[in-house]
DNA sequence: TTGAAAGCGCTAACAG
DNA sequence: CTGTTAGCGCTTTCAA
């Protein structure tokens, strides 16, 4: 393997005959130049290859036109999905992405900001299914522009974007109703204090209301992820304590909707037949899986493309509008949804 | 939001009273320094909450403490785990890692291999499915270490880590045969010209000729990518071709063996009592499908640990003793596949 | 329009 | 053991 030494702005400057003011003036088109001297410039570039030193640059400007990205866990579809958008658009602003995993531990959160922070990243999208204050706070004091991916924000003031949970919830549940399933049972993620505050738990409650149907807190289960593990595991406590099994589960994500299933199928129930199920954000794995997932489909990539833009902007100091940006969702109808009117 | 100006190596020493080189001395542990004064520079440290910043540092040690690894794509489950591992052991190693996505376009590979490049990265690993001549040309020029991850390295000589694909494709197809199967379609990534070098297909070759199976050139479907997409088209063709079907499909990866399933399905027949299927990587949509997956299973996370590994002794300038290692497989019973002869 | 020079924050000789 | 000094490669005043 051959290392070579990289050429620098002096070899340029010395193989076109001027200083290296100049040469840093073509590379930036920051001052005028002679367009003569700017070409001659410009070829020996071409000639040499050379690259400006992104890291000395850096030391000077100040900036590092490099991101920081902390997902719960790259194997997770959802965050895999919104980093595609991530990725896709920093690179068109020129910035790179440093990735850190968390597997949604507080204290790997922790330490991860402080890791990218020293690695001078100007800006944190943090993707995460739970908003820690405390992360929050020491953010904040960092200084660092940072966006947070998450189910909701709530209370809490933060920059934020994610999809309209409240009518996303409610729109599900109706559709759920006017299918005429009356007993749903509905998945929600966070801890139990967060339920209180949970968006998506009162999208659920103001459909059931808004069809007289009487709230059940028995058939609603939080858990601390959204991985299949979580959504298999609540569903067989949720089929073995109650006496009358749910006509349909809303899940928290496509993969508990799949736990669930599966659960389901493991305890003796067909899905849909026996049991529908609804899931949450239109994962691909969603249109993979048999029977197709009916769900909410939530625009992921552009989650992530939007996040990265407003980070962006914050660098830039430019005044942002929101503060939270919600996008758009749709149901989208496949097969573990059943009818229950024309059954 | 509060911009503090980042304390530095200055304002340190001003504080503890010594010079900056102590100071560098004791963040470094490079040089002895007394006692006394190093508990003293320890204290204003923690005191300030002063971290050194890597750009300067870098700047003049020439070394980023950055890996880059290029991936076919995020959302890409085999490659999502494999970056579970490099991810891990980099920060082991305390070294961040730089991501970009190549949708597989030999393009996007030459022009990330080049922004990495800029950026100083230390090494990279490159995550593909086929080695291009060009691509590894280009790396080799650079030279930057670097590791590929693919199906297989075949004659190409580089740093490469996968598994013993001859092997596990013999093995598997021997499984299949123990279980009464004789008619087996095998299905490859890479380009036509390709499947001559294959291993895969070398050692499925080697498990029909030690049966006494005659190889059908007619079921052996080869395809650009390991996409659910793929497999999906690919059985469909296969199906509509043969007059006879065939007992068992052997996939190139899971996310096709659930593209063949389905493919099945559609088509009427069931899997495994039809057909069977059986996939390869073992990853974790394997064992959450359902039927679930009989497939090789490989050991994705290790593969990037080995990886990142490599890299990180070839940036020290260490031996590495082989430039080609090859990890241990095995098979996974699940219920993709059934036994044809209790049947 | 151009060049000289200072300096970003840090490490690494080189003296002492 | 410690301080001084010279850069690393680049941007950015400040003069000319």
């Amino acid at each position: 393997m051959v290392t070579k030494k990289p050429i620098t702005i002096k070899d340029v400057a010395r193989e076109a005959g001027v200083s290296i003011s100049t040469v840093s003036r073509v590379i930036n088109d920051s001052k005028p130049v002679t367009n003569e001297v700017k070409q001659r410039v410009l070829d020996i570039i071409k000639e040499t290859g050379y690259v400006p030193n992104p890291l000395a640059r850096s030391l000077v400007t100040k900036k590092s036109q490099l991101i920081g990205v902390i997902v719960p866990e790259v194997t997770d579809t959802f965050s895999a999905e919104i980093l595609n958008g991530i990725e896709e658009i920093s690179k068109m602003y020129d910035y790179d992405i440093l990735l850190a995993n968390t597997y949604s531990e507080k204290e790997a959160e922790l330490k991860n900001i402080n890791l990218l922070r020293a690695k001078q990243v100007e800006g944190i999208v943090m993707i995460c299914w739970d908003i820690d204050q405390e992360v929050v706070n020491v953010l904040e004091n960092s200084g660092i522009p940072a966006v947070f991916i998450s189910k909701t924000s709530r209370d809490i003031d933060i920059y934020n974007v994610s999809t309209q949970n409240y009518p996303a919830a409610k729109e599900m549940t109706k559709y759920l109703i006017d299918k005429g399933h009356k007993k749903i049972a509905l998945m929600l993620t966070g801890n139990e204090n967060a339920e209180l505050a949970d968006e998506r738990l009162e999208g659920y409650k103001s459909a059931l209301k808004e069809n007289k149907i009487k709230f059940d807190s028995s058939i609603v289960k939080t858990m601390s992820g959204t991985t299949y593990e979580a959504g298999y595991a609540s569903t067989k406590e949720l089929l073995s304590e109650s006496k009358e099994i749910p006509h349909a589960i809303f899940a928290s994500s496509d993969e508990v909707a799949i736990g669930v299933i599966n659960a389901c199928f493991d305890l003796g129930y067909k899905v849909p037949e026996d049991i529908s199920v609804a899931g949450f954000n239109d994962v691909k794995l969603a249109k993979i899986y048999r029977p197709k997932l009916t769900t909410v489909y939530q625009p992921l990539f552009d989650i992530g493309a939007v996040a990265i833009r407003m980070i962006i902007k914050m660098v830039k100091g430019e005044e942002i509008e929101d503060k939270k940006v919600t996008l758009p969702f749709k149901i989208v109808e496949r097969e573990s949804v059943i009818d229950r009117k024309t059954k």
